[in-house]
RNA sequence: GGCAAGGUAGCUCAGUUGGUUAGAGCACCGCACUCAUAAUGCGGGGGUCGGCGGUUCAAAUCCGCCCCUUGCUACCA
């Protein structure tokens, strides 16, 4: 099998230095890390770095928060990722910082190349300012009144409640999240990078460094033209400060991505090696991004451009995965089904969610389901069951019969691993590691039924046919052998075990050692214990709690969904309208799946009102009724018509939408108060 | 609503360019075995391959329409 040897560089997405690593952030990491070592294993020169993104609003409130320097901080969940990563075997070649010199040169000299080619734009924008904190505030940090839906205590940029997006100038009594004060819009200049100058070089790019779905999704956003990318962020901010200004810093994805870069330069001048043989244009080493469907378009789109712009080569493929769920649900903090990387550690084996995964995962996007129960099941049967115990009840025999000695090929007939190498490598190399899996567990049956078929215990009892126990168990331990070196990429440490005790090798094994057979063995010790159900429950428990202890919310519950909002003066109430009013007409509008046009009697004007609650009533059903509206919204234009006001109704949505009636008496017109 | 990805045994999933009675693992029911930190082998039950049409000698696989799930997005002011 001799082959050219690459020379690569694979990364991760940087996790994000203001939270834990989770068992959602795993299925990538281990993805990528499986990659490594079977490149690595075939004896590529093959580097994976990966760095902590240490930058952004989020840090350095957090960081005030806790009365510490960001810089304290994002050092503290350094250690703390590295330890997580390493629990479950993640071999960083290097882990670094994107609060780093070798970062900030990048992001400067990257910045600067742009700017001098012409892509850097100059303007001048509104945004929210909070007078009291004196800092321009990111949509995540203004908080107010949904403008499609009223829904309150909604961010600034899309409201959890109806799933709409606008911009925060849309948001009803926007406040700050850091003071309650009202946020004041103030001018502010920003720099933007003109990605639609690389339109056509992206288009091609799209078609070989993705995958099809991937390439056919982002061509959507070249089709409707790509706007320029605001890069830059007022201070306060923590972050890098953008040459030749005093104010302005880079936004986080003008210095994100330039930690890869910044990540393999620190491990350059650790090992001696020159940084431009990987990131020059023209470079042969291969560059390859591990991500999340969710950062598409920074790194198929922006990330490209930015390198194309600034004289860098362009990452060879972008693998995009798909995102974890948990028995069939989203990641659940009140199921307990949010699990950090910690807690796993705590109550199970790591490697055993590095096979599961790797038993699931394929080249494409699409999500992948941790279904606990399968998760037992599957460990207890293909590990323990098929793939440990082959060893286990083999090893016993060569010990004892033949003090350990292996016969060879040769001498008990041909050892065919040639076409099943061949497919799992392929596997391997497509990041198909679950076809991968089902080929190797494949092979474990036919080893456990050769074993069954010439029942080696009985030989053992009879000194005349001491001759077939040997060749026969001997051919045993050389399928488990192989199944070893085919499982290494998937289950380092045991197979590390393997290598060095079972079979007495002076190191790891590599691919290569499918070309040889090992001439004798050691004695068997335990590889591995079953999962028991107990533990999963364990960690479940232990992850409700651990989170129960950070947020004392109700676990379930309108409460639970929408918390109480903040407090407000009797002034800010005073500012709504709200009148009694009386449906007199209310019908379908053609077209609208959710909306009925509301035709309102407010006692003498009338008014139309869009109300998205076509799901829990039929037209009829409302005629003639009364009801309360904000009377003085601000009218609003909507696909299918000018919308002057909004109905009051409560509830989470769908069939449960219930809109609020006053009580006998009550005239059209009265004023809610 | 638009776009995208899915809908195959109770569960988790395979099914390459359409081709014999649709597969695997787990679970379940028998049987066998005892070498193995209960682990294995053999056999069995179980599916109208989301639905309805169409193309074809032949469709889970191709085409059309519809239903459901998930993700983006849009109209739930």
């Amino acid at each position: 099998m001799s082959q050219q040897q690459r020379t690569m560089l694979v990364t991760s997405a940087l996790p994000y230095a203001n939270g834990s690593i989770h068992l959602g952030h795993l299925v990538e990491y281990i993805q990528t890390d499986i990659w490594v070592r079977f490149q690595k294993m075939r004896g590529h020169d093959c580097t994976y770095v990966c760095a902590d993104d240490a930058h952004g609003t989020p840090i350095m409130l957090r960081a005030r928060q806790e009365g510490i320097e960001p810089e304290a901080l994002v050092g503290k969940m350094n250690a703390e990722h590295r330890a997580d990563f390493a629990g479950f075997g993640i071999g960083f070649d290097n882990y670094y910082s994107t609060h780093s010199e070798e970062n900030r040169a990048f992001a400067e000299d990257i910045y600067l190349k742009l700017r001098d080619g012409g892509h850097i734009d100059r303007r001048t924008i509104r945004q929210f300012y909070d007078p009291e904190k004196e800092m321009f505030l990111p949509d995540r940090f203004i908080k107010g009144t949904c403008p499609k839906c009223g829904a309150e205590d909604q961010y600034g940029d899309n409201c959890e409640v109806c799933g709409a997006t606008y911009d925060a100038a849309e948001l009803k009594n926007p406040r700050s999240v850091l003071s309650g004060t009202a946020p004041v819009e103030k001018e502010s200049e920003h720099y933007f990078f003109k990605l639609s100058d690389f339109t056509d070089m992206l288009h091609g790019y799209l078609q070989q460094a993705t995958q099809p779905e991937v390439a056919n999704k982002m061509n959507e956003w070249l089709e409707a033209g790509l706007q320029d990318w605001d890069i830059s962020r007022d201070a306060p901010y923590f972050g890098f400060r953008i040459p030749d200004t005093t104010d302005k810093f880079f936004y986080v994805w003008l210095d994100a991505p330039m930690g890869y870069m910044a990540s393999f330069k620190d491990y350059c001048n650790r090992k001696h090696l020159n940084f431009g043989d990987w990131w020059e244009q023209g470079s042969s080493a291969e560059l390859y991004h591990f991500i999340g469907k969710d950062i598409l378009r920074f790194h198929t789109l922006f990330w490209p451009a930015v390198l194309e712009g600034a004289g860098y080569r362009k990452p060879t493929r972008v693998f995009a995965h798909g995102f974890l769920t948990v028995n069939g649900q989203k990641m659940s903090k009140s199921r307990g089904t949010f699990i950090n990387a910690r807690t796993w550690l705590d109550h199970l084996d790591p490697e055993y969610l590095r096979y599961y995964y790797a038993a699931k995962l394929s080249g494409g996007i699409d999500d992948i389901d941790l279904n606990l129960d399968d998760f037992v099941a599957r460990i207890n049967s293909d590990l323990v069951g098929k793939y440990v115990n082959i060893a286990s009840r083999t090893a016993n025999f060569i010990v004892k019969h033949f003090n350990g000695e292996l016969l060879s090929p040769r001498e008990y007939g041909d050892h065919e691993t040639e076409g099943g190498a061949r497919i799992i490598a392929e596997a391997f190399e497509q990041r198909e590691y679950n076809r991968a899996v089902r080929e190797i567990m494949r092979m474990a049956d036919s080893t456990n039924q050769f074993f069954d078929e010439n029942e080696p215990w009985k030989l053992a009892k009879d000194p005349a046919q001491k001759d077939k126990l040997h060749k026969v168990c001997s051919r045993i331990l050389h399928a488990f052998y192989v199944l070893s070196i085919f499982l290494t990429p998937i289950l380092p440490a045991m197979n590390r075990r393997v290598a060095r005790e079972l079979f007495g090798m002076p190191r790891d094994f590599l691919w290569s050692d499918l070309d040889r057979f090992p001439e004798r063995i050691n004695r068997f010790k335990h590889l591995a214990k079953r999962v028991a159900s107990d533990a999963v429950n364990a960690m479940l428990e232990a992850s409700r709690e651990s989170l129960a202890v950070t947020e004392s919310r109700p676990a379930s519950g309108p409460l639970a969904d929408e918390p109480v909002a903040d407090t407000i003066t009797f002034e800010d109430f005073s500012k709504v309208d709200l009148r009694v009013v009386k449906i007199v007409k209310a019908e379908a509008v053609e077209k609208a799946d959710k909306l009925l046009r509301l035709t309102l009697d407010l006692g003498g004007e009338t008014r139309t009102v869009f109300a998205g609650i076509k799901s829990a009533y039929a037209p009829g059903q409302l005629e003639g009724k009364l009801t309360v509206m904000v009377a003085n919204l601000a009218p609003r234009k909507m696909r299918f018509g000018v919308s002057e006001g909004m109905v009051l109704a409560a509830g989470p949505g769908g069939k449960e939408l219930f809109i609020l009636e006053p009580h006998q008496g009550a005239l059209p017109g009265m004023k809610v108060k």
